[in-house]
DNA sequence: GCCAACGTTGGC
DNA sequence: GCCAACGTTGGC
């Protein structure tokens, strides 16, 4: 199996990576995708191995903060079904679900961020569909080009 | 099936 | 905090 390469966005106010270097085994579930496009990259395409970069949103600056892991392909996002979460959708069933998850765990997280106009100005990364104008995916596949070049500049 | 209204994302 | 760009919802 083809190692696939992605980059998952997250509010560091919301979930950080310093949250997840603190969690058990580095290791957590990423849940409240509640996008079609998304959710079916995580759901058909993630597999375990796939590598990830992981980005901080809305904040100053936006940027690329760490890589991991791939530990656990898709299954059902609980949060949607629990009416006390944020992430509730009361149209995911149990034995149907709308909603999915993985389990990702961290490798490092980068010496040095690497910031959303840093990357817009890297020649590798111009195509990377993050940098498009009016991207809202939280869940995007990138290249193994792409992966490595920011890789090579957050070590 | 169209499309206006509304809600969300996320850079700035 | 603003607002452009999207996605979703629901009346018709």
């Amino acid at each position: 199996m083809k190692t696939k390469y992605w980059l998952i966005k997250s509010e560091p106010e919301v979930f950080s990576i310093e949250d997840l270097s603190k969690s058990k085994n580095k290791t957590t579930y990423w849940d409240g995708v509640r996008n079609y496009q998304a959710r079916n990259y995580m759901r058909d395409e993630m597999k375990i191995g796939d590598k990830v970069i992981f980005y901080h949103s809305n904040t100053e600056p936006p940027a690329a903060v760490g890589i991991c892991e791939v530990i656990k392909e898709a299954y059902p996002d609980f949060t949607a079904f629990e009416p006390n979460d944020p992430h509730f959708d009361p149209k995911s069933k149990k034995n149907s679900p709308t909603w999915f998850m993985v389990d990702i765990k961290l490798i490092y997280k980068f010496e040095r961020f690497i910031s959303l106009s840093e990357m817009k100005k890297n020649k590798k990364l111009q195509k990377m569909k993050l940098l498009q104008r009016g991207n809202r995916l939280s869940v995007i596949p990138i290249t193994k080009v792409e992966f490595e070049e920011i890789v090579k500049l957050g070590r």
